[in-house]
DNA sequence: CAGCCAACCGAATGATCGGTCGGTTTTTTG
DNA sequence: CAAAAAACCGACCGATCATTCGGTTGGCTG
């Protein structure tokens, strides 16, 4: 178990730093210790070993958010929808690697012929879609936001967070500064008119 | 030149599509019919023939929006800015490849070590900030704009417009119905309070 | 203790990679 | 038209790649 495990950790953060194909079973090699053929032994190849590390980028954030939701304890709708936007930014903080991984191009790439990597990314993405929707209609139901379609401005919000995010780790421009200036106007998409 | 042309089309949409490092030589030779030695000639390395490429996404979106801001003539701030991101919308699906390149992890990551691939990368998204924020500061003089910082407000408003081109490219979920949604988010941020 | 199986090893393999080089063709120039 | 320059060619190179395989180790079971 120790050494799958330094391999998928390792994995992950080259998948993430350095890209797929960038990152060599050699290089995996040095930085575990483990031979060559133990990661074979544990995963049928590369793909395989990325696909596992997809699958637990997707149990992790779920599950953050899903234990999130449970202890936040929001009174209103446009409070939920703030309080996960704002645990996405820490949370995105926290576990880099995982959202890095999400932020490149590969894995979309990777998703149009492989079912099982696009599945994964379906889900990630539908289930925070999902919350931010949820805490819109909540918002909706109690007067907290006013929007026309939930589904869609859920997208919109997404989009923008999750925009603000990518653009924070290609450090050209000092995006840490924008967190008051983020949520202003996600408030503002949620509540006027 | 025509060869290198050849060369500089068919490895923008290669490296677009694919990526650089699962990009290969070979596949440039048979897909343009110039020989290996020929690319050489024309680019010191494959780094060179890439740094070309980012140069040309550089300078065509940048004097497409150029053009663009002096045949358009708006009235007001706010139209101004409403009017650019309809551009980038639209030109995000008419040169598509170039625009994937600049969501695609690997610039980013060559410009940490990179000063030139650096430059470009600025160079468009200062370029393209710039934009949105003479709209915006427009606005605020003409009254049809309302927030506080001009230049965070254009971050944010290029993250959404930026991360909504994004999340199209991957065709997770259809964000093609999204365009009415985006501009009166928008629209949101830009007018009220 | 015997037998088994999963974890682990590392040398070997064939394919492919980016890049080089000496030579030929085409274009430009004086 | 001659000669210089630029474009072009394709065989070749060493390095690196993902993957394989025969064999060793170590812990568990009966």
């Amino acid at each position: 178990m120790s050494k799958k495990n330094a391999i998928l950790a390792a994995a992950t953060h080259l998948f993430s730093r350095n890209g797929f194909k960038e990152t060599s079973m050699s290089e995996l090699t040095r930085i575990t210790g483990a031979a060559g053929g133990t990661i074979f032994h544990h995963f049928k190849n590369k793909e395989d070993l990325f696909l596992n590390i997809l699958k637990n980028v997707q149990e992790t954030i779920l599950s953050a958010f899903r234990e999130h939701k449970e202890t936040a304890g929001y009174k209103n709708g446009i409070e939920m929808v703030e309080g996960v936007i704002t645990f996405y930014l820490d949370l995105a903080g926290v576990i880099e690697d995982q959202f890095l991984l999400l932020h490149r191009h590969y894995p979309y790439q990777m998703a149009e012929t492989n079912t099982v990597c696009r599945s994964y990314l379906e889900s990630v993405h539908n289930g925070l879609l999902d919350i931010f929707e949820e805490g819109i209609s909540i918002g909706i139901e109690d007067g907290s936001v006013k929007v026309k379609s939930p589904r869609n401005t859920a997208m919109v919000l997404f989009a923008m967070v999750d925009g603000v995010v990518r653009l924070n780790t290609y450090n050209l421009y000092h995006a840490g500064s924008l967190y008051n200036d983020l949520m202003a106007s996600c408030r503002k998409i949620l509540t006027n008119e």
